[in-house]
DNA sequence: GCAGGGATATTCT
DNA sequence: GAATATCCCTGCC
């Protein structure tokens, strides 16, 4: 399974994630490569980090169930961002949500993080999700546990405060595709991305 | 394990 | 006023 994009910076152990724009902007692409990469934040000198395991591919224009269906608004300005931008937003009214803006320039697409694996930081996480299970395993769960709220939204994934990193070997993966969850339009695109590894052992193994 | 209901910001009708 | 890229608790199987 190839990475999230052609090149990638090493630094150690792992590599810095390099923003992957691929040909025609097919940010489906971009979701599966994003399927096996950490997650970070680092607060107060606690650093949380989370495999991510399920994502959501979220188109422009041409996708009815992207915020950026009907063009820019205040809540969106982000997803028109450079690629490698983080864009976070609220949703009902109550949790936070974290994408990855990966669209050509000026073309609004993104990566929503619906899910992943606990890898670091464990106790930070439990205290601000105020239980033990089911700490990282939903969009709005992910936000809180690494506490990534609104003011995140539109700093960069490479040298912000929430970073996205690259295993230097993704381990193989089974990518299962369904629909996304709770929209109402365009249904038919099994854009929803869901990681196994292929002989059953944890993402978060190395 | 699965279903129902409540909390409630942003956007659109 | 209604819908939404959600979560948690309760109650029941």
């Amino acid at each position: 399974m190839s990475g999230p994009g052609p090149e990638v910076r090493r630094t150690g152990k792992d590599s810095v994630w390099v923003p992957y724009v691929p040909p025609r902007g097919d940010i489906a692409v971009v979701a599966r490569g994003l399927l096996g990469a950490r997650l970070t934040t680092t607060r107060g000198g606690v650093r949380t980090a989370i495999v991510i395991d399920e994502v959501e591919a979220y188109g422009g224009p041409d996708d009815p169930a992207s915020h950026a269906y009907r063009g820019r608004t205040g809540r969106n300005a982000s997803m028109f961002a450079p690629a490698g931008t983080l864009y976070v937003y609220r949703i009902y009214g109550m949790h936070w949500c974290a994408n990855v803006v990966a669209g050509p320039p000026e073309f609004p697409a993104a990566v929503l993080v619906r899910g992943g694996i606990p890898v670091s930081g464990r106790a930070a996480m439990t205290a601000r999700r105020g239980r033990e299970d089911h700490l990282t395993d939903g969009p709005g769960k992910v936000c809180a546990a690494l506490a990534i709220t609104g003011n995140d939204d539109g700093t960069s994934l490479i040298d912000g405060p929430v970073r996205l990193e690259t295993p230097v070997r993704r381990p193989d993966l089974r990518i299962e595709a369904t629909p996304r969850i709770g929209i109402s339009g365009a249904t038919d695109r099994p854009w929803r991305f869901v990681a196994h590894r292929t002989d059953g052992s944890s993402l978060a193994d190395t």
